[in-house]
DNA sequence: CACATAGGTGTACGCCGTACACTTCTCAAG
DNA sequence: CTTGAGAAGTGTACGGCGTACACCTATGTG
């Protein structure tokens, strides 16, 4: 009895507990994640992951530090400009792939590939001649303009064109229906609730469009001193 | 028995207990702000509330609406920069009072606050003359910079400049201790823990840099157009 | 073959959000 | 002044959470 002999159990890794958690997480949310899921997830009893991991606040960092690991980090020699827009826009895409992560990659305790990831960064800046004070300047903008935009197409999350317009105007709709002429209140809400969709809105040319007026502003300050 | 007949009972209003959310939310942080909590400090049971807020979430929607309030919002007539400036400012602002607030801001169900501020703002922008599509951009990535901002500065949280230096000190010591040599590792980080605290680090100016260079960017987008 | 140790288990505790049925207070109509 | 309906507040209970702690078991070394 026990164990059927041929169900050949792979032993728990902290590698594998944080893969899992990853992978759950993308899929529930964090609300929704637990110890307790993952660990049904993990075909093995809650208490068996503390034998992994301390808690559940060092598996997310964890699991955070997987999400910097799949972000391109600027090489060495490469143009300072294309490096940071291709990092910026890889950084974007692991967080648009791991929700959950935002708000977490500032975390107090930053791993390996988070420590990796932000000394190349920081060396692109400098190698490319910036000042030390205006590479802080400039990591600290592109940071929080990667980190802000992910907090936004988090809970927008429209994806294709039409949805943009769709979120508008159920916004608007609501209003309506709460007071009447509610809509008249706010004109330019209005706008933007009918003509979004006419014009089409992509949150991957969004991105970019930000990023590349932020690389202007630095490209300009670079030739300037 | 029952009541002291001197105490008087002042009734519990949704109003009452959104300002309580909010000042409890603020001393305790999101992770221990609690029903349960709130109840006890308003001096009532955990259902009581249920009479005034749907659930947590509900509650949570209209504590962020508090915070909204407290934003300055662009005014009409007003030179477009300095208002947008002074609403950024305003933003970060309450956002640092209210750390809970930051990444439940684009929250699918924005109250009036939310409204009245998203619609002014935009209107400052169209009014200055701005294309439609430019204004969205121009929204997006002001708006990504402020809540981006704010999520860095929420955990990292060095008010005084020394601070932090400290904390990047701290940060290269664990990962000395951690693995010999690690420091060599990561120059770059290594220049911020020594460079920061002589420089000096004040956030408030940080924020205002990068504020400031987003709207030059706007500024140069609106005189070519 | 023995046995220390690392990995997995089972139970239990104190929190959490909140459903549901109840009492109590307030105030307008008779 | 009485009454009775609706609003405000209460009490109990349930299922889920993170995790402490004591226990069992499988594994690889002497």
């Amino acid at each position: 009895m026990a164990q059927p002999t041929n169900t050949l159990r792979i032993p728990l890794t902290r590698a594998r507990v944080l893969q899992a958690a990853v992978a759950l997480a993308d899929q529930t949310g964090l609300d929704a994640f637990s110890m307790r899921g993952l660990a049904q997830e993990l075909g093995v009893v809650p208490m068996a992951l503390y034998k992994h991991v301390a808690n559940k606040e060092e598996l997310l960092d964890g699991m955070v530090d997987i999400v910097f690991g799949e972000m391109e980090s600027p090489g060495a020699g490469e143009d300072w400009r294309a490096a940071l827009r291709r990092r910026a826009i890889s950084a974007r895409d692991a967080l648009k792939r791991h929700r959950w992560a935002v708000g977490r990659m500032e975390s107090r305790h930053p791993g390996p590939a988070n420590l990796r990831h932000h000394n190349a960064t920081m060396g692109c800046l400098r190698e490319a001649g910036f000042s030390f004070e205006t590479a802080v300047h400039a990591y600290s903008i592109q940071d929080a303009y990667i980190y802000g935009f992910a907090l936004q197409d988090q809970d927008l999350a429209f994806e294709n064109p039409q949805s943009a317009g769709e979120t508008a105007q159920r916004r608007a709709e609501r209003l309506t229906a709460e007071r009447a002429s509610a809509l008249d209140d706010y004109p330019y809400l209005a706008e933007i609730a009918t003509r979004l969709p006419e014009t089409g809105y992509d949150n991957v040319l969004e991105f970019a469009w930000g990023i590349d007026l932020i690389l202007d502003g630095l490209d300009q300050l670079r030739r300037d001193a």
